[in-house]
RNA sequence: GGGGCCGUAGGGUAGCUUGGUCGAUCCUUUGGGCUUUGGGAGCCUGAGACUCCGGUUCAAAUCCGGGCGGCCCCA
């Protein structure tokens, strides 16, 4: 993978899983492939998320004067904004905003739902598409004037303590989420001036791409009680009193499809963890003439045995060489190749190729297959989900010495440093370096004699610094 | 915000400097046919493009101006 950003658009295109012509700057097609493994994220996620939260749905546009009504988070988006000022040839009497994001449409509702402390907590989250103007140069899936797949989750509770326990539910399924796509990541806590606009603070998950820059997946905001108070969502405790809800938004995107992809892929395609590959057993009978019902209907008996387990299996009877479906299912990423031809039929066995390390297994075609191809598969799966963190973990120096951290970055790493957490000190070092400090991901020991790495005041952090998208 | 580069079939390209040989090259893609099928087969026969508008000229893919679109670098 000699030129990332290359390769990612390229893989798009030939697996079938974006389109990115469409006529409109930053807007693509999920093609169906794509749409599959986006089916398959999703229902993934809700699955996650169903435990504790129901799923509800807004309508796509604002009223302006409900978007800028708290100014904090408007400035963070103000220059972001589509309009829609026209009905037909009307002039509108107010302008209407696409979301970029559902806060302002979202809270103002919950101000009419929630009436007491029997309302909370309020756990509820909507999966839509959201419109960004994108002034920076703009790529599928990572950053896209449309973010066709927006997982917005908002929660409200009766007091601090129960929000900021919410944050570290969010932290654990997220945990969980991305454990499942095989993708890693590096928690953080975002600097002050980094957090989401109104937040109290914003909690950060980033994975590192191939080519080095990291990428944020995931964030999780406490909203303490800036957006209540302009949205007035109050609830009558049980002595009576009115109070301002606590509150909580947690954010997923398209952008986790991009880290499955750019980081299980290699120069042969994809390599897709089973929870989301459309298929998780391609099955290539070897046809020849003579032989081609035997095969095929041996093929589809297996199919049928291996879908009753669950699995997703499909058959590629094309009328092409099978040289040609190695490469396109290896280009896909399905993770199990079955391949089956007349002299296996004769030997009751069929040929099985791992997608992560392309060797092929003769297994017997008795009872015992379904068993074995489930352990193949979960080796599979632990495989690529451990070759992502070694890549990860490999990329994460930390360094006592600032002018190191130029070079280390430039050859792909995230770097760890010792930091005061002082604001002017981070914004100084991000501008004179050019990098961006992703956040804090672990609190020192208050005894500790550790300076920061840019002065001789004490450190208290270990925090992050990268190239980031 | 500042600077640079580039627009030729679905994708990638040659041609542009020095206008005519372009009825536009090659690879890939793709329809039909034959033959094949255990790692991208072969043969036959089709399909498919000069970003748009204007100018210069006998003549423009090629030169000039503008629009639109894309890419890259820096802030």
């Amino acid at each position: 993978m000699e030129n990332f950003s290359k390769w990612f658009h390229n893989i798009l295109k030939k697996a079938d899983i974006i389109d990115s012509r469409y006529p409109i700057k930053g807007m693509a097609i999920w093609r169906p492939y794509g749409f599959k493994i986006r089916n398959h994220t999703l229902e993934l996620l809700r699955k996650l998320l169903n435990r504790d939260h129901e799923e509800m749905l807004f309508p796509l546009l604002i009223p302006q004067e409900q978007l800028i009504k708290e100014s904090i988070h408007v400035k963070g988006f103000e220059d972001e904004v589509y309009w829609i000022t026209q009905g037909g040839q009307n002039d509108l009497n107010e302008k209407l905003a696409l979301r970029p994001t559902s806060e302002t449409a979202i809270y103002p509702m919950y101000s009419l739902w929630i009436r007491t402390h029997m309302d909370l907590p309020l756990k509820y989250y909507q999966i839509v598409n959201t419109f960004r103007y994108e002034t920076k140069h703009t790529r599928p899936l990572i950053r896209a004037r449309e973010i066709t797949t927006f997982k917005e989750a908002h929660t409200a509770h009766a007091t601090k303590k129960e929000s900021d326990k919410q944050v570290q539910d969010f932290i654990k399924m997220y945990k969980e989420f991305f454990n499942h796509l095989a993708i890693p990541f590096l928690i953080s806590k975002r600097p002050s001036w980094d957090k989401f606009p109104g937040a109290d603070y914003t909690i950060a998950f980033d994975t590192i791409m191939p080519d080095g820059k990291t990428l944020q997946i995931g964030t999780i905001h406490n909203l303490g009680t800036t957006f209540s108070k302009t949205f007035n969502i109050q609830f009558e405790d049980k002595d009576s009193q009115h109070k301002y809800v606590h509150q909580t938004c947690a954010g997923l995107s398209d952008r986790v499809i991009a880290a499955m992809i750019a980081i299980n892929g290699d120069d042969k395609g994809l390599k897709l963890p089973t929870t989301t590959a459309p298929y998780q057993i391609t099955i290539i009978p070897i046809i020849f003439k003579n032989k081609k019902n035997d095969i095929l209907n041996k093929c589809i008996e297996i199919k049928k045995t291996l879908e009753n387990e669950g699995l997703r299996v499909n058959i590629d009877d094309r009328d092409i060489r099978a040289g040609k479906k190695f490469y396109d299912w290896e280009l896909k990423g399905t993770p199990l190749k079955l391949e089956l031809g007349p002299n296996d039929l004769e030997k009751q066995v069929i040929i099985a190729m791992r997608r992560d390390n392309l060797e092929k297994i003769e297994l017997p075609l008795d009872e015992t297959l379904t068993h074995t191809i489930k352990e193949y598969i979960d080796k599979y799966d632990d495989n690529i989900a451990e070759n992502a963190w070694n890549f990860l973990e490999n990329h994460v120096k930390f360094t006592a010495n600032k002018d190191n951290i130029a070079q280390l970055i430039e050859q792909g790493n995230v770097v760890a440093f010792n930091w005061c957490g002082d604001e002017k000190c981070g914004r100084e070092l991000e501008e004179k370096t050019g990098y961006n400090i992703l956040g804090i991901s672990q609190t020192l020991d208050s005894q500790s004699e550790i300076t920061c790495i840019k002065h001789n005041k004490p450190a208290k952090y270990i925090a992050y610094i990268a190239k980031t998208y």
